[in-house]
DNA sequence: CTGAAAGCGCTTACAG
DNA sequence: CTGAAAGCGCTTACAG
């Protein structure tokens, strides 16, 4: 492997001259800065980024946390968090975290290894070791898509209640009454996005009816048709459905198609993420927009922020949510 | 940020001894063995990695090389990936490749800054410089999904093109002689679908129509809607459809409803790949199955030989594919 | 079994 | 503008 010392030979000046113009410092004369770029180029030296990380204090890497298995709406949010970063010229490095108490502190072990800049967060971790870390170290942070209370950190989100009465009162004012919920156990936009559904009823003064709640182990699709098969064996009759997740939407019709019952016409059925996915369904899927692109940007400008600035403080941040009418939904018959 | 300095000094012993037991080396006495172990845990100490790293000649970090934007096939076989280095103790670096030039060509920088044990490689690389650059430093290599004539590294795939020519035999055994084609322009195994597509037909004794074919963009839903509406206005007509992936599949579906043309009843369409979403989308998507979790495991398994053997040769293996009969295809009417 | 010392490939004052 | 030297936090012979 090259190394600098080969460049300075090559170029015939010092290792300090060398790392002068890797580091684009200005104060070097032009004949030795060609000599330097020529080695450089002819030898295809990249500088050891090992070496680099551990002399300077800061590693110019940014951890991302993510879950175990992320599922299509964080897969989305990572990629555009990841491509900003990558503008903003950090390096990436990703931490998964599995669910369990031992799989958080694997990653919190290996995130202790590196020394990072920042952490970007896409997963609700629960172990306090975690956070004692980062406010520990003064390690910036952001939280994206959810908000950790005692957390010292910047959190950007939207209104998980109210994007979720938001999406039920829809459904109440197409006529509907009846109408299921699928939700969640994990992750505290379960419970915030089942409070919206419940809100949402009140509102109407349609009482709460713990028999059109079914609860899903895994927000994806085999989860929510999982829960639709649920709801179906509970005794009860629905004409509406609301999801907490796209993913569990999109299971839940596809478990309702097994049952001979069509969406809208039989039942009505809206998501929450607008994945990808949901505008390509037959039918196309009712959701709530979380603004993705802005919350991933949005997260990446402020650890940014956080990182050059060291005396920034934390914030939390409730993006606007838009409601997305597409034809998984219609008027009660 | 705490060192080895420190731990040795909390323990009454030399950094030497602090690192023997860090890297579980058995000659340590069993009394500073605890002593440090003691150490370690109230401070919470771990090793700086960029400093073992620099050091020592292997870094223990495997990368994997994406695509920019991946698609959901190469979401499913890189969790699968992680997930077998983790337990093989590597840890992982991503590195994305846009695919073009300029993007590769940036990929192959940050690849050359870390000294990686070995790389795993999930995106068809144009740039010549990543083979030069591999092969000079000797970095073991496997091919993930795809062959590379040239490249002294593993590689495992499947046969493409029988895949395909199975597949599209399949809709030929249920009468279907109005076959169109939803290719695509990037990457090997767009030309190598295409070409079991134009075997298959041969075998049957029907005549390639250019204009049955259509080519995405994109390998993603969109890609597919778009090449299907492209379908629909070159004067030909269609009974059957094979779109090179899952995903085409499903938005050529979502386009032929807004045709008004149902699946199966009006159009059986048949993809590749096999992601999850086929099985839970309405129709239930007929497809072929790679063999993901033997993939990516096996490609774990050969790196890691080639990885500890040193002298281990590459190997190019073609695991078997499976069909998937479900309910998008059905007997021509 | 253990420690002192050298060295990995860089950057960063410091002196000129 | 430039170079010699120290040092980042580890590991690895080497000597005892």
């Amino acid at each position: 492997m090259i190394s600098i010392k080969d460049i300075a030979k090559l170029a015939g000046v010092s290792v300090s001259t060398v790392s002068r113009v890797l580091n684009q410092q200005d104060n070097v004369k032009a004949d030795k800065r060609e000599r330097i770029l020529a080695a450089i180029k002819q030898t295809g030296y990249v500088p050891n980024r090992a070496a680099r990380d551990m002399v300077s204090k800061h590693t110019s890497t940014v951890g991302i946390v993510m879950p175990g298995t992320f599922n299509m709406f964080q897969r989305q949010l990572f990629s555009i968090v990841e491509h900003h970063l990558e503008q903003f010229g950090y390096h990436t490095s990703f931490y998964f975290a599995s669910t369990d108490e031992d799989g958080e502190l694997a990653c919190l072990k290996r995130l202790k290894a590196d020394r990072l800049d920042g952490i970007i967060i896409l997963h609700e971790v629960a172990l306090p070791e975690f956070r004692d870390h980062l406010e520990d170290n003064h390690i910036p942070t952001v939280l994206a898509t959810f908000e950790r209370e005692g957390w010292k950190a910047t959190s950007i989100h939207i209104s998980e209640d109210e994007a979720a009465l938001r999406a039920v009162s829809y459904l109440i004012k197409l006529g509907h009454r009846d109408i299921a919920c699928i939700g969640g156990t994990k992750y505290s936009f379960s419970s915030q996005r089942l409070l919206g559904y419940r809100k949402a009823l009140e509102q109407a003064g349609i009482a709460y009816d713990e028999r059109k709640v079914a609860f899903a182990d895994a927000y994806n699709m085999e989860g929510g048709a999982l829960a639709l098969n649920q709801l179906m064996e509970s005794n009860t009759n629905f004409t509406a459905l609301f999801a907490i997740t796209d993913e569990l939407a999109l299971g839940s019709i596809r478990a309702l198609a097994d049952h001979n019952l069509s969406v809208p016409g039989d039942v009505s059925v809206v998501g929450f993420d607008n994945i990808e996915l949901s505008s390509f369904s037959v039918p196309r899927l009712t959701t709530i927009s979380q603004p993705l692109v802005e919350m991933g940007q949005m997260s990446v400008a402020l650890l940014h922020s956080l990182i050059t600035s060291k005396n920034g403080l934390p914030v939390s941040i409730a993006l606007p949510f838009t409601f997305v009418e597409r034809d998984s939904t219609a008027q009660l018959r």
